[in-house]
DNA sequence: CTGTTAGCGCGTTCAA
DNA sequence: TTGAACGCGCTAACAG
């Protein structure tokens, strides 16, 4: 990766590398017209391009933002990805990607490269868990955070804050109200339908899920309901999917978990999110069960590549990319005109979208 | 983003910076075991994490590897950039990503600030074009490629060469059989379906989009049939869902497009991708049309995230995430044990996959 | 095997 | 306004 240097544009112009990078980088003064546009010449013609590294040496700031995500394949996250690649790309800032599949010791590692390649700021997207199995790997994560926070780095969280993140200055977190909306979603749910619910969860600890399910839960029984059955399994198609099956044998049997209920009378399911939905509805399919006929399901996300999808699925419809932007300009710069919002928490609102996968067949 | 440096751990340790270096990151020889454990000590109590900026300057590499999509949220730039990932971590190697919404203008800056951070190599997913209106731009993007190259750079394309791209050393096409694979669809829809095809494509001068396009007609040809009429619209979901409304008021007319078939004998419909063929199976339904009953469809690219959809599209199944670990892999820096295998034009083998939707319904 | 020296390419003081 | 010198943090040649 050889190139053409700043010295040796200067020399080609006849001026000093200081007044080189005077007139090429965006400096305070500006240099003479004439000299100006002699360096700028010279530069064109050999093809001139800064070295981002040395300008990041001298200036202690890379231009750098780095974007943790579980998977950038999973359209939640690739939604996120595109509100934070947008508005990096107002801020003339580049995007560093890691993936870690969800495990806090992985982040931990994304972090400590991040802040070795010296990116001005974090976004750490997806859901963090508490498992107590990943306590360590937690706590190390944490640590990592703390310390890239200490020198200076800027971080947002979506969604949960990192367990045990002492958040000192630059920690940002970009609050999902995810029980608020999952209890909203229980209680019109339940206002058109008065039979059982079963809540398909990700596995236990994990943030994002918990609360989907605590919401839903606390909405059931605002609305006079018991609490519905939890199955957990993987947070993605195939753990939807494993429930689904579950699920259709249950109704197939003709009872809904002991309740007594006639046969046919069918369930009405929550799933988590939109992708464990789509897998629980193509398990009742597959077992020749109809939505919302002989069941009722509704997911979380809104995920947009699924809105096609038939029977139309009822979610709750997020901001993703909206948030994926707000979550990089809280790592913005201090915008200098006073204006320091600094780590108040940040305004995501979502909405219950009620559609044909839940609607009543008689 | 300051943070500790190796001469501090050199200092803290009572050895010169050096030896430090040496201890901490790999170099050829060992120092010695009882030094080496006191280093190590004194870079974990600071908590000293390597520069990699600094590295890089030092070491004229940077472990950074560009990647080039149109669009991070589309599932098919989405699966490719998993497999980039993927590869990019078998090298340790981190991802810098842009989105350039596929103008040549946008992918040149793309490069050029790719190469201003010293990366590595890149990979150029997505459709290049060659509109006359995007010439210019073309030609700067395939000059800034070429200096690129010529500067020590690792270049790998996805599906077509860059216009005009004099293809110095490290110049790498990862190419997709979309010509041959479009043809055999259409031979296969061809031996299921006597009626009219028709085939919604993207812009005019789309690499990809023309591809499928002429490779279909060939396929249709070779079956015997005439050729179909073309469609143009935006690459993505809305084009789809425009040229099925079109379609969908054809269709109800009773015609095929002056064919004089009668009413109701339905239309054979390839969208260039599944993300169009979703769109027009939208318009198509919305418009109380039924499919494949009234409509055969479909796609290309065997998007994941559709596999769920209603009826099962078929398509030709694309290996994207391979795709996007063999442009990885082209890149690597020569593994030294002499395997240059180069520019050779990389293999990548689609398939056809017929489902419900292009099934015969009586 | 270790320490010293000299850059990598650039920004930013200082004097001129 | 311009140029010369220094330092950013690290690696790679040397010297000891």
């Amino acid at each position: 990766m050889a190139a053409s240097t700043l010295t040796e544009v200067a020399r080609l112009a006849g001026v000093s590398p200081a007044t080189a990078s005077r007139v090429l980088n965006g400096s305070a003064r500006k240099p003479g017209k004439d000299i100006a546009e002699r360096v700028r010449q010279a530069a064109d013609s050999l093809g001139y391009i800064p070295n981002a590294q040395a300008q990041g040496l001298a200036k202690s700031s890379s231009g750098l933002i780095g974007l943790i995500v579980h998977d950038i394949a999973d359209p939640y996250f690739a939604a996120i990805a595109r509100g934070v690649q947008e508005a990096a790309r107002e801020q003339r800032r580049m995007v560093l990607l890691a993936t870690t599949g969800g495990a806090p010791g992985e982040e931990k590692e994304a972090v400590a490269a991040f802040a070795a390649r010296r990116a001005d700021s974090i976004v750490i997207a997806g859901s963090r868990s508490s498992r107590a199995e990943d306590g360590d790997e937690n706590a190390e994560l944490a640590a990592e955070l703390d310390r890239y926070c200490r020198n200076g780095g800027q971080v947002a969280v979506v969604g949960h804050p990192v367990v045990g993140a002492a958040a000192p200055e630059g920690y940002h977190v970009v609050s999902v109200p995810n029980q608020e909306l999952a209890a909203d979603l229980a209680v019109e749910l339940a206002a058109g339908w008065d039979g059982d619910f079963v809540i398909i969860g990700g596995p236990e600890g994990l943030f994002t899920s918990d609360d989907r399910i605590r919401g839903f839960q606390e909405g059931l029984s605002r609305a006079g309901r018991g609490p519905a059955e939890v199955l957990r399994n993987s947070f993605n198609r195939s753990g939807g999917y494993e429930a689904g099956l579950k699920l259709a044998a249950r109704i197939k049997a003709g009872g809904t978990g002991g309740s007594g209920r006639p046969a046919g009378n069918g369930l009405g399911i929550f799933a988590v999110n939109d992708v464990m939905a789509i897998g629980a509805a193509a398990a009742l399919r597959a077992e020749g069960l109809r939505i919302p006929r002989d069941a009722r399901i509704a997911g979380f996300d809104d995920i947009e590549t699924l809105r096609d999808f038939r029977p139309a699925l009822s979610t709750v419809s997020l901001p993703l990319e909206e948030i994926g932007r707000l979550a990089t300009r809280a790592t913005a710069p201090p915008t200098a005109d006073g204006d320091d919002q600094d780590s108040a928490p940040l305004p995501v609102t979502g909405r219950v979208m009620l559609r044909r996968s839940t609607e009543a067949t008689d």
